[in-house]
DNA sequence: TTTTATTTGTCCGTATGTATC
DNA sequence: GGATACATACGGACAAATAAA
């Protein structure tokens, strides 16, 4: 047992050029996904069979699949096995921002649902992007978007109750931003700001985005305003960034 | 000991609420971070002490440190400790991008260090961004870019080696990229369109920007245009996703 | 300058839970 | 239900970087 323990630390300290086991297997894995051994929605084969291979624990494995989800390529499903990933999908970003327009212009079929909604106050944050006081009702939609069956956000817009009212079920019926807006008389809106950041899936959003936790989300905070440039709409969403590059043409 | 690995096993199952023992523990730290409890750049606790403090394995604690780490939320220095990071910073992106301006504008000391530079064949990606044939030579610049010492992205651009002749030393001088742009004759320009991605730190881009390896990173791809619409820069930046946020005004 | 203690990083091993097929 | 595979948690040992003595 001691010398087992001695060899093996002995095995981390002579890593090959520096590197450490699980980084070696990792990138060793990510060229062979590269290179097309792995076809995307491949699985791979399992922890116990790639420790074997490797000729390490099966926790080494482990780290390193960890990195290569990290990094977007693959993705672990519990009970079923490690599977790869596809590749991304352009987003632009302008005035004219829609969602079905610009998913449909890719000349894939978009899709919405709506996944929840309330009537809440709108808050300090909500009332400053919406122009509206901090007490007055709002209407909170949290909309599932999706491509060709492929989620691709879960976005969390807010309208006012008073001059949207029953915004809920008319986004239900027509399953559009744009048409729901339409229906209330905004014939036309544009894209006034977005703000761009960084986060990570948590539970619900994996579940949601049908991704790992921890995977990384591009986090795209907006105001739309009508042509007079009173706001009327503000969102958040959060895309799969594994699956998405936001463009944005000046 | 069979007994302890028993109860160890119950206590994950147990999980309160179906929460696993390191993302509560993770949640906890998180807590008393924004709370103030461990202010910015305050060295947390030991593994070890946290290990104890928690009653849990050090892996335990370790899985939760880390994913404060992928929140952006701590960093993890070998042999020193775990420090809690700051916040981020907004860097807009419009059709006029100069990150001196937005820097300096912000009330914060601008810096740019060209860490590295070559002269070298465009090939088929940077020749069709700056419309030039694959054969024709271009500069490539490696700028590190900060503010208040703070390093807050590293770029890649490349300019045609024939229009701007030892682009490297004019830069070395001027240490914007605008003034060098000046200096063969670009008056101004705009620009013209940006792709943003997310990646994950390597161990140069972490050793740069002094951050974690891991760490998520904003890969923003631009291009550039004189006001006549002829590309004369492009550029590949990774910025620091954990130190800015960035901005699309419309 | 050298040594020593501390702290994080890597790796092995084991046991059990839990989801999927 | 059983077999398989990933997830969580425990424990131990040593390496490597850092900081303090």
């Amino acid at each position: 047992m001691k010398t087992r323990h001695a060899v093996a630390a002995t095995d981390a300290a002579n890593a090959i050029d520096g590197v450490t086991l699980w980084r070696r297997i990792a990138d060793e894995l990510e060229h062979a996904i590269r290179s097309g051994g792995y076809p995307i929605g491949e699985r791979l084969p399992s922890e116990a069979e790639i420790a074997v291979r490797f000729g390490v624990n099966r926790h080494t494995v482990r780290r390193a699949l960890a990195e290569l989800a990290a990094r977007g390529l693959v993705r672990a499903q519990r009970g079923s096995g490690t599977y790869v990933e596809p590749a991304r999908l352009a987003y632009p970003i302008h005035a004219r921002t829609r969602f079905s327009e610009i998913v449909g212009g890719a000349g894939r079929a978009p899709e919405g649902r709506l996944i929840a909604h309330a009537v809440e106050p709108a808050g300090p944050r909500i009332a400053g992007r919406l122009g509206l006081t901090p007490e007055s009702s709002v209407i909170r939609l949290n909309i599932l978007r999706g491509a060709d069956g492929v989620p691709i956000s879960v976005a969390t817009s807010w309208v006012s109750a008073q001059r949207m009212p029953e915004a809920d079920r008319i986004y239900r019926r027509f399953r559009s931003m744009t048409k729901t807006l339409a229906h209330f008389g905004v014939r036309d809106y544009r894209r006034q700001k977005t703000w761009i950041g960084v986060a990570f899936a948590d539970a619900v959003d994996a579940q949601r985005l049908h991704l790992s936790p921890g995977r990384p989300l591009l986090v795209v905070d907006s105001i739309d305003v009508m042509l007079a440039g009173a706001p009327i709409l503000t969102t958040t969403g959060r895309f799969a960034a594994d699956r998405v590059d936001l463009v944005v043409e000046s």
